[in-house]
DNA sequence: GTAAACCCTGGAGTTCGCTCCAAGTCAAGA
DNA sequence: TCTTGACTTGGAGCGAACTCCAGGGTTTAC
């Protein structure tokens, strides 16, 4: 697959995925003679696990730490997933502290509704009179 | 309270309290004859809320467009319940996204688990052997 | 009344994560 | 073979949200 096609597939740029290449998010990408990149599956699957992780806010630093222990081989198996935990963790957190926001806009919601809804029924009313 | 009191109270900087303020993300502060800034009670409040919800990463510019609604009294009523709605739906859809990223992580860690368990357990055997 | 600590403003600087650009190379169709 | 369009690189530029700074004013404690 060209660049253009896998940006496609996964709703990013080619710049994108040549910066995420260039900093090391990306293991490496396979080139034609002439120096351009083909990806495979198995770059395929790296993109779509960086997309997905990026997605979620983790930060570039921590993929980059986990794409270059990836790339040491076997030997950095428990490190590789002590990053992993930690990323866990602290989204985890995250997803903890959004769903109080969550329920707190609701609450506000809500107040808002208990206000407009009475003026509502106020201009009904007025609706009847007049007609 | 003065400014670094606040500041110390909600965890951020007198720097970024006064950059809300600067760009309209609290309604205003009352100061002293000399010019400096003391928060009270409603004052706290705004700024407790703007952090909160800068917190869960809602946008400045929503804010602000909230905040002058506020200020434009209660005609507003209605627009700002709108933003909020807004801004509600928009965090559970990221909610939801990041449960789906925290659920693959955890899949992802246990597939290390059950790569790395295995290996303990043989340097476990390796050690009963030595001892 | 003065020193130290805090506050003020406007504007420049920083960080993160892209995003864009110039200048050139490569590849596929007419 | 030529043209057209996609690709390459290194490096500059950008937007969001702060963060810091210089040069000054204010407060408070002694």
């Amino acid at each position: 697959m060209t660049i253009a096609q896998v940006a496609d597939k996964y709703g990013i740029t080619p710049d994108t995925l040549r910066y995420y290449e260039r900093v090391g998010l990306i293991p490496s990408v396979t080139r034609s003679a002439g120096g351009i990149r083909n990806y495979g599956e198995e770059e395929c699957n790296w993109v779509e696990f960086i997309v997905c992780m990026r997605g979620a806010g983790i930060e570039v630093d921590a993929l980059i730490r986990y794409v270059s222990l990836f790339k040491a081989g076997n030997g950095t198996l428990k490190e590789r997933k002590n990053i992993l935990i930690e990323q866990r963790d602290k989204l985890a957190r995250r997803v903890e502290e959004l769903e109080k926001t969550l329920a707190r806009l609701d609450k506000k919601i809500e107040n808002y509704e208990s206000v407009l809804i009475p003026a509502q029924e106020k201009l009904m009313k007025k609706g009847e009179k007049n007609g």
